[in-house]
RNA sequence: GCGGGCGUGGCGGAACUGGUAGACGCACCGGACUUAAAAUCCGUAGGGCCGCAAGGCCCGUGCCGGUUCGACUCCGGCCGCCCGCACCA
């Protein structure tokens, strides 16, 4: 886009300190920056303004990139590429032939998802609510030739697999898992049961959860896009009904309403288990033609949607599985379908089993009679990867009148885009190019077209990881560098991605490492979803959105109000949102970073919520981290420069030395665990702590103390505020750059204090303290804590039943 | 509808495997410094009640109930909010 927002000094803040923490720790650490560049904004851009995509995208990398490197990120900046890079993008394209040779790539005419807006197929896990997931435009299906990557090979990996990612969210492997979807039944085949429609006579194909219901059967389903729905289109009053189906849009609000409909087609088809049954085949608007074979046997009885249609259609209902307690005489379903556990009836040879058993024995009958068998079937669909683009990774392959398609051999590499594309208006600028796409065929040598479609950015984005480990090489991954670094230990991105490119890239990774490319057959080990910046919203009373700057808020106790810093008009003081343009709810990291610095803006950004957690920005928030910035340096400031005084015993020093290795302890244990504002708020007490020991006046002991206090803060402070702890080191004559400086030990023994404040409770309720000392025994304490007087007092009149003595925790006496 | 998550002061949040609820920050209030303001520093602070005061008592982590010596934490049932998927056979 061009320019840094708060997400990405959020996204990169953290990240940023997981690498400094394990570099400090002693880790080597790989912590990469690259340009996911190609795609639509650059030809926008282009298209409005007249630039060059090109030119606009690398002038845009290079303001980013200052940006980046001001925020003070520990980048590997030797390992920068972006994917609009031809020796990035040549090399995608020499991965792509391969996986085309073990046949992952294929072309077929498909019903695909068209955006009118940015004229460009969308693959299905880009379209949301029916709209483009970029564009927000309603999409409108199209049939097209595309090219898919065959990932639904590696559904049953893809979704097996996730088990073993046990450092990702739950509720991303859960997403995965549902958008993989797989379920288990059985496919058969309907035999028709007068003369079959010409190209059927093998039967009608169908898919279902539920064999086990197959008595319960009163009808047969199509989709209204089904090729035998299609074929009976020839007779209008079909063609009408198909055509009233598909005026029904995919959003969430028609397919709540949609009402079913239905239309008998006059055909018959025979049960599988009793030739003498007819069942009618329906066309109906609720059967989706992508899901198992387009088609559906009804059972009215124990699915919802079967009984809806039913109903309006009067189809029989009959019950076949009986709810456990019910009279099987007496059991009817009227209005809603039962899908709970139960004995199998009215189903002959099914009769008396359990549903589990009764799947199992009808699959096996369907299977003895040659009609069917068991089947898994996916929701996942194959990955539309062509984009009718321009700007975008071009796809290897020729066009030949006489060889057809024909992939390049990999001497062809890279397939360059030209330098002078078209942009000024709509559509693909690639396939209009006057000469580009002149070429000859490999095979045959005669005249060919090259291909005009790009792939997909997330094919971009699938494989860079890999690329990163070793940037020069010449092949597209270079096997022993991706041996050493991957899988990624740590990606840090938000929950956008849960089912684009998360899946994207842990097929193509699992792909290439069929490929023999690749050891590793999960890209990233840990994943960390974090939250959004958001900022309240300001209005005029006339409702127009006013920006923070214009906005000056007052405090009058507990409630808060605001005014219009230029006109004094009071504004109305909105909720808390996500920060968009569209709200005016922004503040720019470069404003940010001129009042406040770099490392009051990345403090802030860490420490207000959990970094799982939505943050809420606000001016007097990021005011604080600044604060305390200055007054870490005051303290650093006020210590006499030089080595630390010889130490000798004091117990003011002690207490200091004590509370250095507590937060040590503290503040590693929250960087560990993702914890960085409970981290943070470590490192907030311990500097009012140490405000109990000034350097002014300080005894020997303390000043040593204070020393060692210093020098662990230095290094406790620099993966968050890195310029700050720089100076501060500095300042204290640590030894290099805090940067290389090692992680802190503790000493676990003094991080303990040898006098512990013990509650005591009667009856569950805090009634008063005792010290003793760590560690003391519950019998020892027991009777320190009876013999207290002020305990004693709240005894009075009472008999003590019980004593219990949590060690170092608590006492709580139970009396009555 | 299905799946998942979350409810703690005025606000963001803390409380490791049940053990002093409200750390830390913001805001607020009071004080010091200043001619004044800003900045800075110091301090009070969950709610209610009693007391001149020291102090004391009661209530309190969405609601109701349970387990336990002890529950923000575990169990059951509600209510509310948020997110993902959605006619998936």
């Amino acid at each position: 886009s061009g320019r840094l927002h708060m997400g990405h000094v959020r996204n990169y803040s953290l990240g940023d300190v997981v690498a400094r923490f394990k570099r400090a720790r002693g880790f080597n650490v790989l912590h990469p920056m690259g340009w996911d560049a190609f795609g639509l904004p650059a030809e926008n851009a282009a298209m409005e303004r007249g630039v060059d995509p090109r030119g606009w995208t690398y002038d845009n990398i290079a303001r980013m990139r200052s940006e980046l490197k001001e925020l003070g990120l520990s980048i590997d900046w030797s390992r920068e590429f972006a994917t609009c890079d031809v020796e990035y993008y040549g090399k995608q394209q020499a991965w792509f032939l391969d996986l085309m040779k073990t046949g992952l790539v294929y072309r077929r005419e498909s019903t695909v998802n068209w955006d009118p807006v940015d004229q460009t197929v969308l693959a299905i896990e880009q379209v949301v609510d029916g709209r483009g997931w970029r564009s927000g435009a309603v999409v409108e299906k199209r049939k097209l030739n595309q090219w898919f990557l065959r990932i639904t090979d590696y559904a049953d990996q893809l979704l097996d697999d996730l088990s073993t990612l046990d450092r990702w969210p739950d509720k991303v492997r859960l997403m995965q898992e549902n958008w993989i979807g797989r379920s288990k039944g059985a496919r058969f085949s309907f035999q028709f049961s007068g003369a079959a429609p010409a190209g059927h006579e093998a039967g009608l194909p169908v898919y279902t959860t539920r064999p086990d219901t197959l008595y319960g059967a009163s009808f047969v389903g199509i989709a209204p896009d089904h090729p035998l729905a299609e074929q009976l289109a020839s007779d209008p009053r079909v063609a009408a009904f198909i055509a009233e189906c598909r005026k029904g849009g995919a959003s969430e609000a028609e397919i709540e309403t949609a009402e079913k409909i239905g239309f008998d087609t006059g055909l018959t088809v025979t049960h599988p288990f009793d030739p003498d049954w007819k069942l009618p085949v329906w066309i109906a608007n609720f059967i989706l033609m992508d899901y198992g074979t387009g088609a559906i046997f009804g059972c009215p009885a124990h699915d919802q949607r079967d009984l809806d249609f039913a109903n309006k259609y009067k189809l029989p209902v009959k019950p076949v599985v009986l709810p456990p307690g019910e009279d099987p005489a007496a059991f009817t379903v009227s209005a809603e379908a039962y899908v709970g556990p139960g004995t199998i009836f009215n189903s002959q040879f099914l009769n008396g089993l359990e549903i589990e058993p009764a799947k199992l024995a009808a699959i096996e009958r369907l299977e003895s009679q040659g009609q069917g068998e068991g089947a898994t079937v996916f929701r996942l669909r194959d990955w539309g990867v062509a984009r009718q683009r321009g700007w975008g990774c071009p796809i290897p392959v020729v066009h030949c009148a006489k060889c057809g398609v024909v992939a390049l051999p990999k001497s062809a590499l890279p397939v360059k885009l030209p330098d002078d594309m078209d942009f000024s208006k709509p559509g693909n600028a690639l396939a209009r190019h006057p000469t580009w796409k002149d070429t000859t065929c490999p095979d045959c040598g005669g005249a060919a077209t090259r291909e005009t479609d790009t792939l997909d950015t997330f094919v971009d984005s699938s494989w860079y990881f890999a690329r990163f480990t070793d940037t020069a090489a010449d092949a597209p991954i270079d096997k022993a560098a991706a041996d050493y670094w991957l899988p990624v230990d740590q990606y840090v991105g938000g929950i956008e991605h849960a089912v684009l490119h998360l899946l994207y890239a842990r097929f193509v990774t699992k792909a290439l490492a069929d490929q023999g490319v690749l050891s590793v057959r999960e890209p990233f080990a840990g994943l960390f979803t974090q939250g959004m910046v958001t900022h309240e919203t300001y209005r005029r009373q006339n409702g127009e959105w006013i920006e923070p700057r214009s906005v000056e808020i007052t405090a009058d106790g507990n409630n808060r109000r605001g005014v219009l810093i230029e006109t004094g008009e009071q504004i109305v003081i909105g909720d808390v949102e996500k920060m968009a343009k569209s709200k005016k709810n922004t503040v720019t990291p470069d404003e940010i970073f001129d009042v406040y610095g770099v490392d009051a803006a990345r403090l802030f950004v860490l420490s207000d919520s959990p970094p799982e957690r939505d943050t809420q920005w606000s001016a007097s928030g990021v005011e604080g981290a600044w604060r305390f910035v200055n007054r870490v340096w005051n303290e650093f400031d006020s210590q006499p420069p030089g080595p630390a005084p010889a130490a000798s015993a004091d117990p003011k020093a002690d207490e200091l030395r004590a509370f250095t290795h507590r937060t040590i302890k503290g503040v590693t244990d929250a960087v560990e665990s993702f914890r960085f504002n409970s981290g943070i708020a470590r490192m907030y007490e311990f500097l009012n702590k140490l405000k109990e020991f000034p350097a002014e006046g300080a005894t020997a002991p303390v000043l040593a103390a204070r020393h060692e206090a210093l020098s662990a803060f230095a290094r406790l402070i620099s993966p968050f505020t890195p310029h700050l702890a720089e100076e501060a080191w500095a300042r204290i004559g640590g030894e290099g750059m805090v940067v290389s400086a090692p992680w802190p030990d503790f000493d676990p023994a003094l991080t303990q204090d040898a006098v512990r404040i013990l509650p005591v409770q009667v009856n569950g309720k805090r009634r008063g303290e005792i010290s003793v000392a760590a560690g003391a025994e519950p019998a020892d304490v027991e009777k320190i804590v009876l013999d207290d007087p002020e305990i004693a007092r709240r005894l009075e009149g009472l008999t003590i039943r019980k004593v219990i003595v949590v060690k170092d925790r608590i006492v709580n006496i139970v009396a009555g």
